[in-house]
DNA sequence: TTGTACGCGTTATCAT
DNA sequence: ATGATAACGCGTACAA
């Protein structure tokens, strides 16, 4: 393995001080035009590169930042991470991405490693400890991005970047109202998850709004991948055969849901409009294409990370971020 | 935000020397039982946690690996990152993560990020650099394992793991031949992919094993999406009216021509077989459901990073490891 | 403009 | 069994 050049091989080959090396590497003052080029220039030559280990020892910053997702292979968050990478890259810094698996004790233990590395900041998506963790976490990293999930006090060091769940649901709905649906029910996502509560909030205030009654029959949770919402569609639409309408947690149920609606001899959209959340890439894959709430990950990911560096650079962020979801219609409603 | 504690402040209260406490931490002989365990209750009280910065200067180890995927957004590239983080997290490593984005400027620039994070060890996927660019890269890090590329003089630190491209192609085809096809085309990836070189020739080396002509009509390029696969299923359709089987380069390609067939009126799989390669979680959810060249990729993922720690570990590894895929029948072929 | 001394938090080495 | 000291590579503060 090759030798790592350092500042001090770079002096020696220079004939100078090490600190003069270091000030022409870090485009410092105090160090002449002429012999910063000379410097440079066999710096390169040696293929020299700071070791940022030593640097984030020396400095307290390690330009690099960690990516908490429950799941890496989820599309939701590959797109997300995806933006959070480029941004990153764009500016220099690292990404450490850690996956959760949807379970608490990981999660802390990756907060852990993260805080072990000495991440310059943090982003982490659909957080599921504790308030009280919560705290205690926010108060271990420099800056963090929170997404998915709300914060009681504002942090002068941290900020939350949620998509506008109960606008995105009742946008969904008030599209079925006007198409003349009126048993319009909702396939919801776990329990613990916070998007699929406020969607839900949406989606019984359109259904308010638009004098349709709430019905909990028309009700089914799920977890949110296509299986699921399948066996969930096969239920609801068993038990209320007159459904002329379902809303999706997320695009993989929305296209579980259509599959039941084949399997029963249901046509989409002509029995049965469904519409999905989220326009994952499968969104136009699928056959008929599926209407959906568009939300632009990938720009997620680059606006977390943008408002990340901002905190860390000491800008001040605004508490709060929404993401307002956009209907796009297709074919399936 | 809070301070934290390091083994100073911790032999401080502990009222020790800074070094009994490293090596109580350590599990290192030289301390008593009895009073390791105070110095471990006092660190944990206090809420101690090694950085790993000042670690890594010191010990040369960072705990931390690289991974350099085209895409994380790819679901191939996904599932495979899910395998690597899930068995370096197992083992204690954090996992950098960067994405090409098929841009060799960008490939260099993310092996010297790496290099600067002075990373135990890296998984670098699809790598597009020059033949020689190779060779110095790999004299940079301790421990590399090859992904979707080949070796051709073995090193001692570094070992490749592919899918046995050639083998799977000869499967499929196989299969068409079985079941009375005779016009037999093959979507190619694009020319710089080697996976997509290597599938070709086992597509050729079947079907001269059928006796069955080679035909360059029957032969097209595309980028490996749906869309394109689309359009070069169209084209080659136009072409040849008369072909009756379809293998795609992967999985993506395979659903794009399922869609051309459909657009043109052709029953998949009366008329037109079509089998993909990867089997990504798209197979199993599209009508008909696509039969495939299965290839456990979290799996892969977890047997680079397994065998990148053995590499890191001393251990003598493989040159080259093959994974072999395998014909799932599904609904399309 | 250039150079020297020290510290970042940890481990390795050599003493006691 | 325990402790003092140097070293890892770099940046900051101060000196020349």
């Amino acid at each position: 393995m090759i030798k790592r050049p350092t500042l001090a091989d770079i002096a020696d080959a220079a004939s100078v001080s090490l600190m003069t090396v270091s000030r022409a590497i870090n485009n410092k003052p105090g160090v002449s035009e002429e012999l910063r080029q000379e410097i440079l220039a066999l710096a390169n030559e040696l293929g020299y590169h700071p070791n940022q280990i030593a640097r984030g020892l020396a400095t307290n910053q390690t330009t690099s930042v960690g990516l908490i997702v429950p799941d890496n292979t989820n599309p939701f968050f590959a797109q997300i991470a995806r933006g959070v990478e480029d941004a990153a890259y764009e500016h220099g810094y690292s990404v450490f991405l850690v996956n959760t698996v949807e379970d608490p004790t990981r999660e802390l233990e990756a907060l852990n490693s993260l805080w072990q590395k000495d991440v310059d900041g943090l982003i982490w998506c659909s957080a599921r400890v504790s308030v009280e963790d919560l705290k205690v976490q926010l108060n271990r990293f420099p800056a963090v991005v929170l997404l998915n999930r709300e914060l009681e006090e504002p942090l002068s060091h941290a900020m939350t970047l949620n998509v506008h769940d109960h606008r995105g649901a009742r946008l969904a709905v008030a599209h079925f109202v006007g198409r003349g649906r009126r048993r319009i029910a909702y396939l919801n996502g776990p329990s613990h998850s916070l998007s699929a509560h406020r969607r839900l909030q949406g989606y019984y205030a359109a259904l308010t709004a638009a004098n349709l009654p709430l019905d909990s029959l028309l009700e089914e949770c799920c977890i949110p991948d296509t299986e699921s919402g399948y066996e969930a569609a096969l239920a609801l639409l068993k038990r209320c055969p007159d459904v002329d309408a379902i809303l999706a947690f997320n695009d993989l149920v929305a296209v579980g849901a259509m599959q039941a609606c084949q399997a029963l001899g249901r046509r989409v959209p002509e029995d049965i409009g469904i519409i999905g959340f989220d326009d994952i890439p499968l969104a136009t894959i699928i056959k008929p294409q599926l209407t959906t709430l568009h939300v632009n990950l990938m720009h997620i990911g680059k606006v977390a990370m943008q408002s990340l560096l901002d905190m860390m650079g000491g800008v001040v962020c605004p508490a709060a971020m929404l993401i307002e979801p956009e209907l796009y219609v297709r074919d399936s409603a």
